[in-house]
DNA sequence: TTGTAAGCGTTATCAC
DNA sequence: GTGATAACGCTTACAA
C-alpha cells in the first residue's frame, strides 16, 4: 500500500546516475556503459520500478495501446476476435482497451471518442452498422485503424473479413449436393452487408443449379428473437428440408425452434450452423457448420494494424479469409418423400 | 488525417481565454461565468477538442482506467463478467483495459505489471490459481482491486464470488429429490478453491442424506480434455444415474461423452450443467443448470471497486452471490431398475 | 558516454 | 471569476 509510485528519478538517485541515463537503459534508445547499465537495472529491480506509460505517451505521443470496439461483448464471435487480437499483441508490449457499442450508433460514437482520448496507436472496430458514421471522427483523429467483420461501403481503411459470398456458397453447395431443393435461410438482419453477401452466395449457387432464390427469413440479431421468428415461420409455412443459418445466434434460434417442435435433425430437416463452437459438437447430432477462421482473422487484423503503425502508407488492403465447411451429422439427404414432392413441384 | 491533436491551448486561444479556464469549463471543477463557458464550449465543439486523458492522468495521478485480468478470453463465463463490468463502467467515464493470463502464472505476472504501468484507478482480477502470487505486486502498487470468482486464501482485498458450496448443494439436492443415489461429479480441476467448495456442498448434502461422498472426476479445464476423461471413465465404470458438472466446459465434456456413447438424457443419465447459456436451452432436451448471476457479479465487482476508488477504507468485504437452479428437461427420476439396483446396493 | 534541461497537455495553486 | 505559472514523469536534443 505504498502510495507514491516509484519514479525514474528515484531509480536515478539510487543508481547514482541521471534520469536520462535510466531512460536510456530501460528503453535501449542509446548505448550506455554496461557497468552503469547493470547498476541501473539493479536499482530498478530493487525499487520495483515500472515506467509510467502515461507520462511516456505524453512525451512521445505514441501510445502502446490498441483500442478495440465491438458491438457486443457477450457474442462469442466478437470476443473470440478480441481474444485473437490480444494474443497477437501481448508479446509486443501493447495493451488492449476494449469497449462495446451495444449495437447502438450513439454509444458507438461516445465510446469511440472516449477511447480515442487515450491517443491509442491503433484502433480495431467492428462497426454496429454498415454506415459506420463514426468513421469521420476516427479519420480526424488520424489514428490507424482496421475495420473488421462488417465492412463499410467504400472503406478508406484496411479491412479484414471473411469471404461472405463464398461462405454462403459452400453451405448452399453442400445442401444442393445432398439433394435439397427447399432451403430456408435464417439470416439475422439484412441491413448488414456481410449477411447480404452470404445470402447472395447462396442465391447465386442455387441459381447456377437452375433453382429459384431461397426463402430468406430475417430473424433478428438475438437468440430469443430468432427462435421466436423461426418458430412462427415453421408453423405458418410448408417445411423446408434444410435450414442454413447465417450467424451463431440464428443457429441457436433454429435449434431452439426445431427442438421445441420436436422436428428431427437431419431428417426431416437438415441444419447448417454458422461459426464453430464446442457446443455445436457436444450434441447427439453434431452440427455441420460454416467455420470462420477466427485466429487468422485476429492475426490478419494485427498484421495490418501493426504495418500501419509502423508507417505503411500503401493503399487500403481488403483482406478476405475463407470459411470452411465442417461437415458433421446435422446434414443429410432429404427424406425420399420430401425429395420427390419438392423436386417435382 | 490531421496529425496534431487539438490541445487545450488551441481551444483557449480560439475562445480568448486561458487554458485554465477551459479546463475548469470542461471539468466543472470551478465555477465559470456562463457566457464565457458557452464561448469555450463553442470553441471546443468547433475544433473537435477531446482532452488528452494521458496528460490529465499525468497531472492528477488518477486515471479513469480499470484494468481487468482474466484467465481466458475465450471462456464465455469470463467474458460475460468483463461485459457486465464494462456495462457498469461506461456511464461513469471509465475505460476498460483487458488482458488474459492464459491460465499461466508467468503471463499473469507480466500482463499485470504491464497494465499497472498505466496507473489504473482500479483492478479486477480473476486469478489463474488460488495462490495468486501476483498479489504482492498489486499491493505494492497501491491500486484498489477486487478478486473475482476464484478466491485466494486469506484475501486481503474485496472479493466477489458465488456461494460455491450452496451451488453444489442445490444441484445435489435436486438430484437427491429425484431419487438419484449414484452421482458422478464432473469437476474441472481440484486445485481451484471454488471447485472444491462446490464439491464440498455436494458431499455435505449427500452426507446429510446418509449417503457416501460422490465420485469426483477431475476432468481438466478444457472441453476436449473433459470429453476424453469423461468418456474414459464412463467406459471403465458402472454408469451413474446422474452427472453433475461443475463448470461450463465440463458440462460440454459430459454432453459430448454422453452423445458419443448414445446415452440418453435424462435417462439413463440425468445431467446438471453449470452456468446458463443459450445453447443449453436450444436443445431437444434443454439442460437443467446451475446458473451464476453474471450481471449481479459484474455489478458487485464495480460497486466494491468504485467504493474503494472513492476512498472507502473499511475492512475487505467478501461478497457471495447465490446461484439458482434452472430446472429443465435434462434431469428426471432414475429408471426404476437403476433406482432399485443402486438403492439396494 | 553521461548529464542537463526543455517540453509534452493537463490540472492545481496561486495571485489578481 | 479569471489568468499566469508550476508541476506531474518521462524522453530526447544538446551540452559537457
Amino acid at each position: 500500500m505504498s502510495d507514491k509510485p516509484i519514479s525514474i528519478r528515484d531509480v536515478a538517485e539510487r543508481a547514482g546516475v541521471s534520469p536520462g541515463t535510466v531512460s536510456n537503459v530501460m528503453n535501449g534508445s542509446k548505448p550506455v556503459n554496461p557497468a552503469l547499465a547493470e547498476r541501473v537495472r539493479q536499482a530498478a529491480r530493487e525499487l520495483g520500478y515500472q515506467a509510467d506509460r502515461a507520462a511516456a505517451l505524453l512525451r512521445t505521443g505514441k501510445a502502446r495501446i490498441i483500442a478495440v470496439l465491438v458491438p457486443d461483448l457477450d457474442n462469442p464471435f466478437f470476443t473470440s476476435v478480441v481474444s485473437a487480437v490480444e494474443t497477437s499483441l501481448r508479446d509486443q508490449g501493447y495493451e488492449l482497451i476494449v469497449a462495446s457499442s451495444n449495437g447502438d450508433e450513439a454509444t458507438e460514437h461516445s465510446r469511440l471518442a472516449a477511447m480515442l482520448a487515450w491517443r491509442p496507436a491503433g484502433l480495431v472496430v467492428i462497426p454496429c452498422s454498415d454506415d459506420f458514421s463514426a468513421r469521420a471522427g476516427i479519420e480526424q483523429a488520424g489514428v490507424p485503424y482496421v475495420i473488421a467483420d462488417r465492412i463499410t461501403r467504400e472503406p478508406t481503411a484496411d479491412t479484414v473479413s471473411v469471404d461472405n459470398e463464398d461462405a454462403g456458397t459452400i453451405g448452399a453447395r453442400h445442401l444442393l449436393e445432398l439433394g435439397h431443393r427447399n432451403i430456408l435461410v435464417a439470416a439475422s438482419v439484412l441491413t448488414l452487408g456481410n449477411i447480404r453477401e452470404r445470402c447472395a452466395g447462396i442465391g447465386a449457387t442455387l441459381g447456377r443449379a437452375g433453382l429459384p432464390p431461397p426463402v430468406i427469413l430475417e430473424s433478428g440479431g438475438h437468440f430469443e428473437l430468432a427462435a421466436a421468428r423461426l418458430s412462427q415461420w415453421l408453423d405458418a409455412n410448408r417445411r423446408p428440408t434444410a435450414i442454413l443459418a447465417l450467424t451463431n445466434f440464428t443457429t441457436l434460434g433454429a435449434l431452439a425452434a426445431l427442438a421445441e417442435r420436436q422436428i428431427g435433425i437431419p431428417r426431416p430437416i437438415s441444419l447448417i450452423g454458422f461459426d464453430d463452437y464446442a457446443w455445436m459438437r457436444a450434441r447427439a447430432t453434431p452440427l455441420t457448420a460454416i467455420r470462420q477462421p477466427v485466429t487468422e482473422i485476429g492475426e490478419a487484423i494485427w498484421a495490418r494494424l501493426k504495418a500501419r503503425i509502423d508507417g505503411d502508407a500503401s493503399p487500403p488492403a481488403h483482406i478476405q479469409l475463407k470459411c470452411s465447411l465442417e461437415i458433421r451429422a446435422s446434414t443429410a439427404a432429404p427424406s425420399v418423400e420430401d425429395g420427390i414432392s419438392t423436386g417435382a413441384a
